[in-house]
DNA sequence: GCCGTCACG
DNA sequence: ACGTACGTGACGGCA
């Protein structure tokens, strides 16, 4: 049956969905209906591999992967409506996985509409160039990372394992003895009883939660150490158990045990700025304050032959504020080459830059910080832990130092509120339906979104099409380079020892010469044989 | 299924 | 007096 299918005219293009629960591909092919399993992939291998049959489909990552098991390369990705309706903002959106399951050929049968519709409301809102131009290409990018995957010591894990188990175990003895009974110390709620009704702690200073709740996070927590050490056990117990359960036995969960490969999951579009999302498990948060989290860092190891390259962008999003907001200040402040906090603290404080002490250079931090996340006094005062009246001081001053930045930021607000949505200098929009509320609150929170949105979504459209073009370098491919991670600002790469130096000149070059702004991009290298001893690497 | 908490950029 | 700076994912508790 497949085959007198392929007799047929050959099409120009066709529809692909993947089943979950059957595991089965279901293809629209010439209007009509087939339906593949594992065992018939092959039938239609040549139809997948053929170049000038454009796929269009329903998550085209999934499929790519799933054919790529059997050694059947999806080529000409052309079109995926799960990233173009999320790219309109349909994001936790209509069509929803679960809806389509039950009835996957009816849903197959829709496609064509549906992509019809989606491709003219793309052109519409001129998002089609952000769909074509970035999205689609990083389809398959982001495919060859997941399958590659990143290598783990096992026994290693199981080492920091046994010693992070039996730390939990000490802190656990010590709590329940000092608190004088045993209590669930991951219930907030039999904490706060514990410290606030039993031990009768001074819960003046402590915040509630939203539901009205005594808070027990770690910042409350350090506010009670005068008149106990268990606030500062319980903060150190609930690092450790994080460490425990949602790294060492997540881990050990999800391990490929033949391979001794971990293997994550992107999502493209789940980020309302554009950014992307790693799941199942989660490798854009391994941890790294502490001394155990840099022991569960030392697990992931670069495969047999290969080294480590991490290439991260330096100060990213601030070179872009500077840039975008054309602010003759902060881009010499960049120019300079020097310290950009201590920078803008020296600015900020009217000091000379050798006079900045640290605490100068923290609050500057701070305030740069600030300016992306869009904040306002408020928020500024709770998160350097100063008196409003004090935060107002600093941001006036940060703002008549950078007095284009504060254009830029007020201009930002305008548009979204003319336009109703916010965008990237890429074109990729988000929309804030809330953006003139009348409610206070939304609209604020929409304010900080429009600020946001642009800076945080423009880094992410460079660090994409960083990766696109990485993946188009024939060079880099030819000597056996492979992109691993992305962390937002950061690559992480294993490159054959042989290569190395080779790889990390044109990895270099390559990001920073993604696009030109009036603050050049800056990337930072260190290469090493596990994710805890990097080392910083010179490329020339 | 939401909440509080905490890991990351 | 309070609404209290962005984007995520994952856990256990709890109803």
């Amino acid at each position: 049956m497949v085959k007198n299918f392929i007799d047929n005219k050959l099409p120009s293009e066709i529809f692909l969905y993947f089943n979950n629960t059957s595991n089965q591909i279901f293809i629209l092919y010439n209007n009509k209906t087939i339906i593949l399993s594992s065992r018939n992939l092959n039938k239609l291998k040549a139809i997948f591999e053929n170049e000038n049959i454009v796929k269009t489909g329903y998550d085209l990552k999934k499929i790519y992967k799933f054919l790529r098991k059997y050694d059947i390369e999806l080529k000409n990705l052309h079109f995926d409506v799960s990233i173009a309706a999320a790219l309109l903002g349909n994001l936790r959106g209509n069509i929803t996985s679960r809806k389509i399951a039950s009835e996957p050929e009816i849903f197959l049968g829709l496609l064509p509409t549906i992509k019809e519709n989606l491709l003219n409301e793309l052109k519409e809102k001129n998002l089609f160039k952000v769909f074509k131009e970035i999205e689609i290409p990083l389809i398959k990018v982001l495919a060859e990372m997941e399958i590659v995957g990143i290598k783990i010591d096992l026994n290693k894990l199981e080492d920091v394992g046994k010693e992070v188990e039996r730390e939990v175990k000490n802190l656990k003895d010590k709590i329940y003895a000092i608190a004088g009974m045993k209590f669930n110390i991951n219930s907030p709620k039999q904490v706060a009883e514990i410290l606030f009704n039993k031990l009768k702690i001074s819960k003046k200073a402590i915040r509630k939660t939203r539901t009205g709740q005594l808070s027990t996070g770690a910042k409350e927590l350090s506010k009670i150490s005068e008149e106990s050490e268990l606030g500062k056990l319980i903060a150190e117990y609930r690092e450790l158990f994080k460490l425990q359960t949602s790294y060492i036995e997540k881990f050990k969960k999800v391990v490929d045990k033949k391979r001794k490969v971990i293997y994550t999951t992107f999502n493209q579009v789940k980020a309302s700025t554009g950014r992307l999302s790693s799941e199942e498990p989660n490798l854009q948060n391994l941890p790294t304050k502490s001394e155990y989290a840099q022991k569960i860092k030392e697990c992931f190891i670069a495969s047999k032959g290969f080294k480590f390259l991490s290439a991260d962008y330096s100060q990213l999003e601030l070179r872009i504020i500077a840039s975008l907001a054309n602010d003759q200040k902060m881009i010499n402040a960049f120019l300079s080459g020097l310290d950009i906090h201590k920078k803008t603290a020296a600015e900020v404080f009217n000091v000379n830059y050798d006079e900045v002490t640290d605490e100068m250079r923290q609050k500057a931090k701070m305030l740069n910080f600030g300016i992306i996340y869009g904040m306002g006094a408020r928020g500024f005062a709770e998160a350097a832990n100063m008196p409003y009246e004090e935060a107002v001081i600093f941001i006036d001053e940060y703002f008549s130092d950078f007095f284009n930045v504060a254009n830029y930021i007020f201009t930002l607000k305008q548009l979204a509120r003319e336009r109703g949505y916010s965008v990237t200098l890429f074109g990729r929009k988000r929309f804030l339906p809330s953006i003139n509320a009348l409610n206070p609150k939304l609209r604020a929170q929409a304010e900080r979104f429009a600020i946001n949105m642009p800076i945080q979504g423009t880094a992410a459209d460079i660090v994409k099409m960083a990766m696109i073009n990485l993946d188009n370098n024939e060079r880099l491919k030819k000597i056996g380079v492979r992109i691993l991670l992305q962390v937002h600002d950061e690559l992480l790469f294993e490159i054959p020892k042989k290569n190395l130096s080779e790889a990390a000149r044109i990895i270099k070059e390559t990001m920073e010469g993604v696009y030109k702004f009036a603050v050049p991009l800056v990337v930072d290298l260190a290469i090493g044989d596990d994710l805890r001893n990097l080392k910083s690497f010179s490329a020339f």
